[in-house]
DNA sequence: ATTCATGATTCGAC
DNA sequence: GTCGAATCATGAAT
């Protein structure tokens, strides 16, 4: 400490020197010695940045003692006077050092996002809008509901710490604010603080605080991101259909097989009834396609399985038209359902159904064979597993609707056209609609 | 942990 | 816009 003394005395004579020569800076005449005593005055000077140096290493009490004391000293005005005029000096460089700053155009960016996503601004159900759009996105499924809510309980979370991280900080940042500015206003009793630069100074205290407030805000978004990858992402919540989703889809895809393209009509039932979306049908029936052409053989047995099943609701299906209509007047057997997508009655079963008798499925000749035809169905299935030519050309769910190029023939033609023996109430061609 | 099944997405062609 | 094809990502079975 004493080699700062000394270099401080050094610099107290030399930079007080200067002023008095260079600025031409008059100081008042001291007490108690005359104005030609240089070394007196040094040694005043130098006993004052001393105390100033060391006032650090003292005690609070030591400390407030020496700052009355410094505040009385008689050399006090003029180092007040000297401090200002180094000010008066200086203050260029740290105006110029000072300069509007722009508004950081990632916060404005992560500001916007938490104000999207519901954690910032007022309070509107906690993101509802994100969530139910996303919601919308990945599907309305059974459960979305309580996935949404779910997922609203949790961002209502993240914001509810946001805010109070934020308040938290905003409050550290004003008791700093005052603090510093109380210090500011005590230390310009000793030296000369301008209301501009308490300003900057509260300027520079903000600016670090609204960093942290970056970061803040920076790791909340990172939570909302996280959270809604993990509840509204639909590719990674991705859900089997239900058992009766898939059996409905099959159902309609092997009965229809030499045109597997359900129009929108049929699309929207079919969502209907499995409880899904639209998109979600044509993207089933997309991938259905794509993998039963890859590999026609894995999938002959389901096949089977379908065409079995689909026979037997058909039949069900006609003998109940049947009884019906011995009841009441005679008509055919798809009067109930025309003009609408009705599975079991539909598809190229019933070309099956046609073909295996060489009977035409009309009136009641059909209620005649309905059980003849379901059990020489179930034999056909059971000895030749659905696929031979034994049927004419038409078997039961060979992939007769791939061409030679692998491609489904004639997509666009419904599969009333290949069959002649057809009536024209029949309802199962994916345009029917 | 690995493998398979499956729903969703992406991309280019039409 | 739809479609096929390839791919990704996840769930379920082993």
């Amino acid at each position: 400490m004493d080699d700062q003394a000394r270099i401080m005395q050094s610099i107290g004579g030399v930079s007080l020197a200067g002023h008095s020569v260079q600025g031409g800076m008059t100081l008042p005449p001291p007490h108690g010695h005359d104005g030609t005593d240089g070394d007196g005055r040094k040694q005043d000077i130098g006993d004052i940045l001393h105390q100033i140096m060391t006032i650090t290493d003292q005690s609070l009490d030591e400390a407030q003692a020496k700052k009355h004391g410094l505040n009385c000293h008689r050399m006090k005005p003029a180092l007040f006077s000297v401090l200002c005029e180094i000010k008066e000096k200086t203050g260029l460089s740290i105006r110029g050092a000072q300069e509007e700053d722009p508004p950081d155009p990632q916060l404005m960016r992560l500001d916007n996002m938490l104000l999207a996503e519901g954690v910032a601004g007022p309070e509107k159900g906690g993101g509802s809008a994100a969530a139910a759009a996303a919601a919308a996105a990945s599907g309305g499924a059974g459960d979305n509901s309580i996935e949404h809510s779910d997922y609203r309980a949790k961002l209502t979370q993240i914001r509810q710490i946001y805010h109070t991280e934020l308040e938290k900080y905003e409050q550290a940042c004003n008791e700093f604010t005052t603090h510093v500015m109380n210090l500011l206003r005590e230390q310009s009793r000793t030296r000369p603080i301008s209301p501009k630069e308490i300003e900057r100074m509260v300027g520079i205290i903000h600016r670090k605080f609204s960093s942290i407030q970056m970061q803040l805000k920076q790791s909340t978004c990172e939570a909302v991101m996280i959270l809604r990858s993990r509840f509204l992402d639909a590719r990674r919540k991705r859900r089997n259909f239900s058992k009766q989703a898939t059996e409905i889809l099959n159902e309609y895809f092997y009965s229809h097989l030499s045109n597997p393209y359900p129009s929108e009509e049929a699309k929207e039932e079919l969502a209907k009834k499995c409880s899904i979306t639209v998109s979600q049908v044509s993207n089933w029936f997309g991938n259905k396609r794509i993998r039963y052409k890859k590999n026609i053989g894995k999938f002959q047995e389901e096949a089977n399985l379908y065409a079995a099943k689909t026979a037997v609701n058909a039949a069900h299906a006609a003998a109940a038209a049947v009884q019906n209509s011995q009841a009441n007047s005679p008509n055919t057997p798809n009067s109930g359902s025309s003009g609408s997508f009705n599975l079991p009655n539909s598809g190229d079963m019933f070309l099956s159904m046609q073909s295996l008798n060489g009977d035409s499925y009309q009136g009641a000749q059909v209620g005649a064979n309905v059980q003849s035809q379901v059990d020489t169905l179930r034999h056909v299935i059971s000895q030749t597993a659905g696929y031979n030519d034994a049927l004419g050309g038409r078997t039961m769910y060979s992939p007769h609707g791939l061409n030679a190029n692998g491609g489904w023939q004639d997509a666009t033609t419904p599969s009333s056209v290949i069959s002649p023996t057809e009536g024209p109430g029949s309802v199962h061609s994916d345009t029917s609609n």
